[in-house]
DNA sequence: GTCTATAAGGTGATAGAC
DNA sequence: GTCTATCACCTTATAGAC
């Protein structure tokens, strides 16, 4: 997953100081996404970094501007898959490919997945603007994508936005309630993917085929 | 929600000490719910109860204490409605009257459903034993149950295990993702979850219908 | 650019009066 | 049983040497 950090003020300029900036941005995915942005400490991410913790604040001001710039850079990809679902393919097979798609970002990338599940589960304090900004006509635009194809007759009447609920809660699952999935299924490796990828295609492609 | 506190060692008296015990968790549970296990502090709970910090502590030996018995006290209840689908029913009916349980809990118990979340998305650590205990006991158990159903050819085929986390994250999803939803949506209240309920019920139709 | 040292404030837990 | 006062530790962030 790409990621593009926007740092406010402090430009990444030479070789060293993006290649910094990066690995600090990767360690704080790894911390963040596994105990919350309060849970999370600076002394975590400098260890999970390789550097010392003043140096850390040297490439960020401050602990939150960290966790801001690791979200602006990941939304973008985040929302990708959906953008991806387009009005003039095939009603159920576009569906499908999106469902398929995002339980792949849920194998591919759970700590990005974990992330934005710790963020909103605790309120989405700091994302809300996105949200209701670029999220929110992003879902309604294809809601009315979906919308044309039930008229059409094309896929069986459904409620657009409780559809894409259902896609993103079954297929994060994977990602954000990973421990309880493996406490029950003690899957070898991601072998239960598999599983899911049949049992999710089957999911929706009963509840839409007309 | 019944609450039924488990404290290792100091057992409630007297009618004062029992009153207080439960203040205390339905504060804890607030502010647990809201900010996660590192991200609440005892003076938001101490607060949210309407005691003193050092009073708190001395009805609790410590905040993991609290939690503990926070979650032990909901266990169970949180596991009633899977252990209330029956063999002998309707198969398409329990499994339907399964997911409407199940989104009606999300519905007026959004707090505990936040808490566990909070928990297994952070990896599960202070319920791990439960989930492998009577957790995947329970799914094992009613994930026979569909598979017999299946072979009666009651219900459509599918993966029982799969089928169960499919209703979990979808109904929890209104609970959990509450924020994003009502970022996306802005509902009058609870106004989406009539919405919810009927596209839940035709999603999991289609789904089991032979 | 990177480090050691440290300030400043928050947090879990205890002591002891009442 | 409840409180005030306080300890010991942790955490974010800054100062200043190199």
């Amino acid at each position: 997953m790409r990621i593009e950090p926007k740092m406010p003020g402090r430009q990444p300029r030479t070789r060293i100081q993006k290649k910094n900036t990066e690995t600090i941005l990767e360690a704080a995915l790894e911390v963040f996404s596994q105990h919350g942005f309060r849970g999370a400490t600076l002394d975590q991410i400098a260890k999970a970094a390789g550097l010392s913790k003043p140096n850390l604040l040297y490439y960020f001001p401050s602990k939150v501007a960290i966790h801001r710039a690791l979200i602006d850079g990941l939304m973008k990809t985040w929302l990708d898959p959906l953008r991806e679902m387009k009005a003039d393919g095939d009603p159920v097979e576009e569906v499908i490919a999106y469902v398929l798609r995002k339980l792949e970002m849920a194998r591919e990338f759970p700590r990005e997945s974990r992330l934005f599940a710790n963020e909103i589960v605790q309120g989405a304090p700091n994302i809300m603007d996105k949200i209701e900004g670029e999220l929110k006509n992003l879902v309604e635009e294809k809601a009315a994508v979906i919308e044309g194809w039930i008229e059409q007759g094309k896929i069986a009447p459904c409620n657009p936005y409780h559809l894409i609920f259902s896609i993103w809660s079954t297929t994060q699952h994977y990602a954000d309630f990973d421990a309880q999935i493996r406490g029950i299924l003690h899957p070898e490796g991601d072998a239960h993917f598999e599983q899911a990828r049949h049992h999710l295609e089957t999911l929706f492609r009963r509840m839409l085929t007309p």
